[in-house]
DNA sequence: TATATAGGCGAACAATTGTTCGCTCATGAG
DNA sequence: CTCATGAGCGAACAATTGTTCGCCTATATA
């Protein structure tokens, strides 16, 4: 898959995020800087020998996209530096129903120490990326450089990231400590079999 | 909303689900056993007219659906009698991206039986309709008209279903038990702010 | 130097799709 | 009875959309 026909399925799959229906094939040459259908046709059979996009013969505005609905994220090992939600750190997507917009994102959880929250190793969280987060409220926060989901707590001795299992003690936030909130919890996901798969970047 | 006006909303859902684009006035026709694109024309404009579809002016196939995802239906109070999944049952919808079929549908979780497996009050809970269960999985049974969520324990003492919680007690399942498995656990969700809400059915 | 491949142009053409205009029929409210 | 409304028919028409054909330009590779 070359540049320019990332290119092409990029502008497909968002006309289609954005209008509910997909392009028309002029549609597609004016988006694209194009003057001529038949170079968007050409594209069009190419991309679909190659099973990067389906469509439907001939029907107008047929083509399926690769699904209906929008990929969210799921960011992996989350590098220091780089911005939370940047390329480098996406390890897949999951498809939901539209109503998920690109301000959400999801994380796997990595070990327990949400376990008394209903919060399981493996399970997804869907994160709405924000820097406001209400007390007592769960959240993903980076703290020196590391990526942790804990609850929210402010108290007049300090601000505490408490976590829901005993075993695990709060963190006590200090001054020094490089802080960020990188989102609030929103939901959690827990796939027990064949649900969502996570999709390759 | 009339029941004739229904049905055709019905048949352009279904159609864009099933294909991943709406049907042209044409194709709307012939499924809905009209021989004159004019009668479809009239229907859309007054479906549009009161809010119940959303067309994107004269563009072929540009029935955006109420959106382009499958709607799983959230399963109340379950009636003995009626088959589980009939309409009866329904309380409202939730969408999911495409992959999920038609033979899945929610429950939401009533009480803290299960609260040890991670699975709280409130949730909502993705279940695969289908009558076999393996040992040790957790799924949704109706037991005397009842419907509960346990986990299916076969055992040469017999067959239990089990809670994952102290405060509970094992149910022994005895021969004189109407008894049936609606089905498996799939997916866990839980929804902490602004998440997936129901749509009324 | 040939040659394959990706990408592109413009114009004519065919097919699909949406719109309009009368006209009919049944039903329930006033 | 009269009138508004929901539902439908057919045919002609206009607009949109997809297809085809020949030809062009780079670029990389054998």
């Amino acid at each position: 898959m070359t540049e320019r026909q990332k290119m092409f399925v990029n502008f497909i799959e968002n006309f289609i995020r954005d209008n509910g229906y997909s392009p028309s094939i002029r549609e597609i040459a004016k988006g694209m800087g194009l003057s001529s259908t038949a170079s968007v046709k050409n594209m069009l059979d190419r991309l679909t020998e190659n099973g990067l996009l389906k469509r439907s013969g001939s029907i107008a505005r047929g083509i399926e996209g690769s699904r209906m609905s929008s990929a969210v994220p799921v960011l992996g090992r989350i590098k220091a530096g780089v911005p939370v939600t940047s390329e480098e750190n996406i390890e897949g997507y999951i498809r939901l129903g539209k109503e998920i917009y690109d301000d959400h994102f999801f994380l796997r959880v990595d070990g327990d120490s949400m376990k008394d929250k209903a919060i399981l190793d493996g399970d997804f969280v869907l994160l709405r990326h924000t820097n406001i987060i209400h007390n007592n409220k769960i959240g993903a926060f980076c703290i020196n450089g590391e990526i942790t989901l804990k609850t929210f707590l402010k108290t007049p001795e300090g601000v505490f990231l408490m976590p829901a299992n005993d075993d695990f003690a709060p963190i006590s936030l200090a001054e020094t400590d490089d802080f960020s909130v990188i989102g609030v919890l929103v939901m959690v996901i827990r796939a027990l079999e064949g649900g969502y798969d996570i999709e390759p970047a």
